[in-house]
DNA sequence: CTGTTAGCGCTTTCAT
DNA sequence: ATGAAAGCGCTAACAG
C-alpha cells in the first residue's frame, strides 16, 4: 500500500538522473547546478525519501553497522556502561550496532561472529566481563577490538582499564591519609588472577611497598568477589590479626560485605577504619557513610572501543588503556596514629 | 586479499546456476537431483561459503533484523534483561537485533526510529523504564511493539507485568500471615502514577480492603522510589503512628531504606516488621535478611515482545501482560497478634 | 556539468 | 529438472 520511496522517485520528480540525485543528497554535488539542487533537494521533501540502506551497503561494500557481541549483558551491570559508550560513538559516526550476547558459550561467540560477518559488519567488538576474551582462532574479514578483555598474542586491539593507575591513585589516597598498616580485601591466590586483577593488585603492593606502608595478607575463603566473601573476610581481617587502619577491598561488593562486618563489630566507617574500593558500582549507592571507590570506565572504554574499531588502519595494535578514576567520598579519613 | 565468496562462486564450482545453488542452500530443493544437491554442498563447504545477508535482505525485502530502541539502557538494570530475552528470542528465530538508546530524548526516538526503518528492519520494539512510551505518531510501516510501557489508545501492541496479578500476590502474601495493619511504602499522590503504578497500588488496596486489612498511609516526602526516601519514610511510618506489622515496599530501593530505617529504630526483620517489596532488583543480594519480594519479569517480556513482533498479524493488538512471581526469601513471618 | 550503464549478491519468475 | 534473465535500490565508472 506504500510502495516504498526510492531514489528513482526523486530523480524522476527532479527530473534528473538517479546518479545526480544521488550525488547532491549526498553532499558530493560540488559540480551540480544550484537549479538542480534545489529540485533534487525539494522532491526528496516532498517525497519524504528516505534511503534504502541496505542497498547503500550492498553497493558500497559498507555497512555503516558495527557488531557488539558480549558475554554477558544482564546479569552484570558492567555490560550496561560499555553499551551505552558504543552507542554513541556509533552514533557520532552514523553507525547502528548490532548487539548479540554469547553467555560465556564459546561456540555461540563463533556463531554470533559469523551471523554479524554474514551481515556485513564493518567491525567487531569483542566485550567481556570477566577481563578474560577467547579470540577467534581465523583471520577475520574486518577489525576486531577486545573490550575489557586483554588481547594475547595476537595482532588485535583491546581496550582495558588502566588498572595501574588505578591501583596506585587508591594506594596512594590512602598513603596520603597517613595510613601505615592496610588491608587488601579480595586477594586469592594468584594462579585465580586474570590479566587485569594481576595488574591492579601488584600496582597496589608496589605503590605500598614503594611508601613503605605494611600489607596485611589475609587469604580468600573462596575466589569470589560477592559481598558475602567480603562480609566473612573482612570479619577475619579485623579479628585475626592486629588492626589495620584501611582497607582496599579489590570490588564494591566485597566493600559491601565489608561495611556490614565492621558494622557488626562495632567499628565505625571512617572513623575507626578506612575503606576505598574498585569498581563504581551502583550498588555503592546503597553503602553509608558513601563509599571512596576508583571508577571503572565502562562507559569511555566502550566508546574508545568504536573508535579504535571504525579507525583500526591508523592505530596501533595491541592495549589500549583508558584512565580510572578515583570518586572521593567519605569512606576513608586521615589516619592519627 | 580475500574476494568474498558469493553463491556463484559456489555454483559454478558446482556447476550448475545460481539458481540451483540459491534454491538448494535453502532447502527448497525438492525438486534437484541428488547428484546436484551433493555438488552443490559440497562445493559451499569447501570454499567455505557464506551468504550475504544484506543482499539477500535487499531482494527478499526482508532483513530478519528487529530493532530494539530503548530509553536507558545502562543506568537501570531494568534494560538490561529486556535485552537479553528479545536476543535470545530473536536468535532462535534466525533474527539479528540493532540496538539503540535515546536517553529518554523524545526527538532522538525519533531519529533512532528513522534509521532503523532505512535499515529496513521487519519490526521495532520499543522499550522503556518509565513505564511509559510515547508513540511515534506517524504510521509506521512495520509492526511495532511497546515494552514495558502501556500503549495507549493507538493500534500498537504493548508488553507489560501483570502488576494486579503481582500486587495481588504481595497482599495475598502478607494476608495468609495473619498480618491485619500495614503500611505501603512509596504511594505518593495519584498525579504522579503512571499506569503501571496505579495497577500495582490498586491492587494492593483492594487485596487488601477485601481481607479487612488496615493500610496506614503515610504520604511521600518526595515522589521518587529511592533507598534515602525509603529511609525518611519508613521512619515516618513506624515513628508516627501505632505501629504496622508489615510493610509493602513498592520497589526495592525504598525496601533497602526501610532496612536501615528498621535497623535504626531496633526493629528487626521480620521479627517486629515484615517487609515485601516489588522488582527482585539485584541490589536486593545486599539486604539481609534476604528481602522478599515480586520479580519483574523483564526477560520475559523482552522475549513476549519479539515473538509478537514477528507474529504481529496473528495476534489481537493492545496489552499483553507477562505474570510476576513473588521470590519468597526471608523478609516476612507470621504476625501472631 | 550531467546522464547512461553497469553491477554489488541474492532470489525469483519464467522459459526450456 | 534446470538455467537465463531480471531486478531489489543504490553508487561509481565512464561518456558525452
Amino acid at each position: 500500500m506504500s510502495p516504498r520511496i526510492t531514489l528513482a522517485d526523486v530523480a524522476e520528480r527532479a527530473r534528473v538522473s538517479p546518479t545526480a540525485a544521488s550525488l547532491i543528497l549526498n553532499g558530493r554535488e560540488a559540480r551540480l547546478s544550484a537549479d538542480v539542487r534545489r529540485r533534487v533537494f525539494e522532491a526528496a521533501e516532498a517525497l519524504n525519501y528516505r534511503p534504502n540502506l541496505m542497498a547503500r551497503g550492498l553497493r558500497m561494500e559498507k555497512s555503516a553497522t558495527i557488531g557488539f557481541v558480549s558475554d554477558r549483558i544482564a546479569s552484570t551491570r558492567y555490560a550496561g556502561p560499555m553499551i551505552r559508550g558504543a552507542l554513541r560513538a556509533a552514533r557520532e559516526r552514523d553507525h547502528t550496532l548490532f548487539v548479540t550476547e554469547t553467555e560465556g558459550d564459546l561456540q555461540e561467540q563463533e556463531r554470533a561472529i559469523e551471523v554479524l560477518l554474514d551481515r556485513q559488519v564493518d567491525a567487531l567488538i569483542l566485550a567481556t566481563v570477566t577481563g578474560e576474551a577467547v579470540l577467534p582462532e581465523r583471520q577475520l574479514p574486518v577489525p576486531l577490538v577486545v573490550l575489557n578483555g586483554s588481547a594475547g598474542p595476537g595482532e588485535y586491539l583491546s581496550v582495558l582499564p588502566d588498572e595501574e593507575g588505578g591501583g596506585q591513585q587508591a594506594a596512594d589516597h590512602l598513603v596520603s591519609l597517613g595510613h601505615r598498616r592496610v588491608h587488601i580485601l579480595g586477594t586469592s591466590e594468584p594462579q585465580y588472577w586474570t590479566v587485569p586483577v594481576r595488574r591492579r593488585i601488584e600496582s597496589l603492593l608496589s605503590t605500598f611497598s614503594k611508601a613503605g606502608v605494611e600489607v596485611v595478607k589475609v587469604s580468600l575463603e573462596r575466589p569470589v568477589w560477592d559481598s558475602e566473601t567480603g562480609f566473612d573476610t573482612a570479619t577475619r581481617a579485623v579479628t585475626l590479626h592486629s588492626p589495620v587502619t584501611a582497607v582496599v577491598a579489590l570490588n564494591d561488593s566485597l566493600a559491601a560485605g565489608a561495611y556490614e562486618s565492621f558494622r557488626q563489630a562495632g567499628l565505625t566507617i571512617p572513623h575507626d577504619v578506612s575503606i576505598v574500593s574498585f569498581d563504581d558500582d551502583d550498588i555503592v549507592s546503597f553503602l553509608r557513610p558513601q563509599l571512596t571507590t576508583v571508577a571503572l570506565p565502562f562507559e569511555a572504554m566502550g566508546r574508545r572501543a568504536v573508535e579504535l574499531a571504525l579507525n583500526s588502519h591508523a592505530v596501533p595494535s595491541g592495549e589500549h588503556l583508558e584512565p580510572m578514576h578515583l570518586q572521593l567520598r567519605h569512606s576513608t579519613s586521615r589516619y592519627d596514629s
